[in-house]
RNA sequence: GGCGCGUUCGUCUAGCGGCCCAGGACGCUGCCCUCUCAAGGCAGAGAUCACGGGUUCGAAUCCCGUACGCGCCA
């Protein structure tokens, strides 16, 4: 068996998007499964469109999620002309290739499989329009397949610029053999002469692509759905040029919603804002392999290893998915889970700091964090689930309305804050004991006492298990915050 | 407009001729647990397998049409 070689082919035109990822995650877990290569081409061959800035961040998203390349530019390597590259088919950057380009469209224009067209904008279009009246399918006609050397001086001569096609063939039809939808035919009448060099001698992206797999030696091309069509033509360059093609594989797309192809509109797109979101990487991942793949026991989660070892292309789905943020939410809540308090810091660390909570003890935050791990969906949220243990608490009007007005529950404020004052030790299960008599004292049922002391404390209704809750925040807050609330709401009842 | 791809619960999907009057997961509803919110456990609602024809003793599964959706080429 051949080596596999699988690459992801970006185009630096902007951040890289949930479809990308997920193209980029199912390359990788190929490459991965297989022990193969994963290589990273960037094709910037739009010299308008294409930027750096696009380039890294394109980098940084998929070193976030954590999609390793075995071959291509390195991550923060830009040095203001060039990234630094690895492995043996440098430069991996097409606008660096134009070289390979060349060579190819000299050959095929030497055999004869291509030929230069003088065909203006204008005169194109014309084509088009008179095809549309006709109802016949806009196709390029032909008309510069047999310019004679004398024509074609003459349109050197008149200084009009060639682009260079690619001779199809007129009958027949070409199969595309596709591991996912099996094999796929097209008619070659309706296939036209495509550019493969455009006037300003750049490469097209059915060209430079070609030329490229070829050269970098790749075993399969898995790639959106929407490259299916191109694929017949690719085939065709591939046998001019006397080359074995990849195995090829067109994954399904993703949709929003709304069911149309997954865009800006649809709200977050960008991989990198989730990440902002607060959504883990391992999330990502793994919602992502859903999105189109999955086993025959319709496993939900898997671990990193797990979904590299059972990734296969026969379990790719044929039909497009439609992203489900609700799901992603849901897994996201199941990775936090399995983390420890610890980890759980950590990783929230850039939302605490914005927060202004990095300078809490680690100690005392690990075990804040601890108390809410099992209702934290996004690393986002851990701030303003912790923030009351450091911060002073802030009291939410609805909840003040429903618990801490009227009298018992100043009573229950006052007295309990006298018993406590010198409680000790301060910690659960004595509180929960002393709480608990003072309810039977007082002939209180627990939940007059329980919702006051959590409002008081935390300001919110809901929270922490209480007498947990207590302990961490000391004696000290506990006694200051039940006098500021009395203070501050009796007047309320 | 032509070509191509697709169509199983709201969503992601299992299913590759009998095990399916369709299984799992998210979401939803109810119950249990309980100091709140979660988490967890249990139960439930939810799909005439897009539609119409075939083939077959038997079809979600095979074949042919139709509709709809999406993509590509312009």
């Amino acid at each position: 068996m051949t080596n596999i070689r699988v690459r992801f082919a970006p185009s630096p035109t902007g951040f890289l998007h949930i479809g990308g990822a997920r193209t980029t995650l199912f390359n990788w877990l190929f490459a991965r499964h297989h022990k193969g290569t994963f290589v990273l081409r960037i094709e910037d061959t739009d010299e308008v469109r294409s930027t750096h800035d696009s380039v890294d961040a394109i980098l940084d998203s998929l070193s976030w999620l954590g999609l390793d390349w075995d071959e291509g530019p390195a991550p923060g390597s830009f040095d203001g002309s060039g990234w630094k590259e690895k492995g043996p088919h440098s430069p991996y950057f097409q606008m660096k290739r134009l070289e390979f380009y060349n060579k190819y469209k000299d050959q095929l224009l030497s055999e004869g499989k291509a030929y230069r067209c003088y065909c203006t904008k204008e005169e194109l279009d014309a084509m088009r329009r008179q095809a549309q009246l006709e109802k016949r399918p806009p196709r390029y006609d032909g008309r510069c397949r047999t310019l004679t050397d004398a024509q074609r001086k003459a349109n050197e001569a008149a200084g009009r610029a060639a682009s260079i096609r690619f001779r199809m063939p007129d009958d027949g039809a070409t199969v595309v053999p596709d591991l996912i939808r099996g094999d796929v035919s097209f008619e070659n009448k309706l296939l036209q002469d495509f550019v493969i060099v455009k006037t300003g001698g750049g490469p097209t992206y059915n060209f430079a692509c070609v030329v490229d797999d070829h050269i970098m030696e790749m075993s399969h091309v898995i790639r959106g759905d929407e490259h299916l069509p191109n694929t017949p033509s690719q085939i065709q360059l591939y046998r001019a040029l006397g080359w074995e093609h990849p195995q090829f594989a067109h994954l399904s797309m993703i949709l929003g919603p709304d069911g149309a192809k997954l865009s800006k509109r649809h709200g977050a797109t960008s991989v990198l804002e989730y990440k902002t979101q607060g959504f883990l990487p391992e999330t990502m991942r793994n919602y992502l392999a859903l999105l189109g793949w999955s086993t025959t026991d319709s496993q939900q989660l898997f671990e990193a290893k797990e979904l590299v070892d059972r990734f296969d292309l026969e379990g790719c789905q044929k039909n497009p998915a439609t992203f489900d943020p609700v799901k992603l939410l849901w897994m996201n809540g199941t990775y936090i889970r399995k983390m420890t308090p610890q980890q759980l810091s950590d990783a929230a660390a850039p939302f605490l700091k914005e927060a202004g909570l990095d300078a809490v003890a680690p100690d005392a935050l690990s075990k804040a964090v601890s108390l809410e791990i099992e209702k934290t969906k996004l690393l986002s949220e851990v701030p303003k689930l912790v923030d009351f243990f450091f911060k002073d608490a802030v009291y939410d009007p609805k909840a003040v309305d429903k618990v801490l007005k009227g009298p018992v529950p100043m009573q229950v404020l006052q007295k309990l804050g006298d018993a406590l004052k010198d409680f000790s030790p301060f910690t659960e299960k004595p509180l929960e004991e002393r709480i608990r008599k003072f309810c039977a004292d007082e002939n209180l049922k627990p939940g007059q006492v329980f919702h006051p002391i959590r409002v008081a404390v935390s300001g919110r209704t809901e929270g922490p298990t209480l007498f947990l809750m207590l302990e961490l925040l000391g004696r000290d807050k506990v006694i200051e915050r039940f006098e500021l609330a009395r203070k501050q709401f009796a007047t309320a009842a």
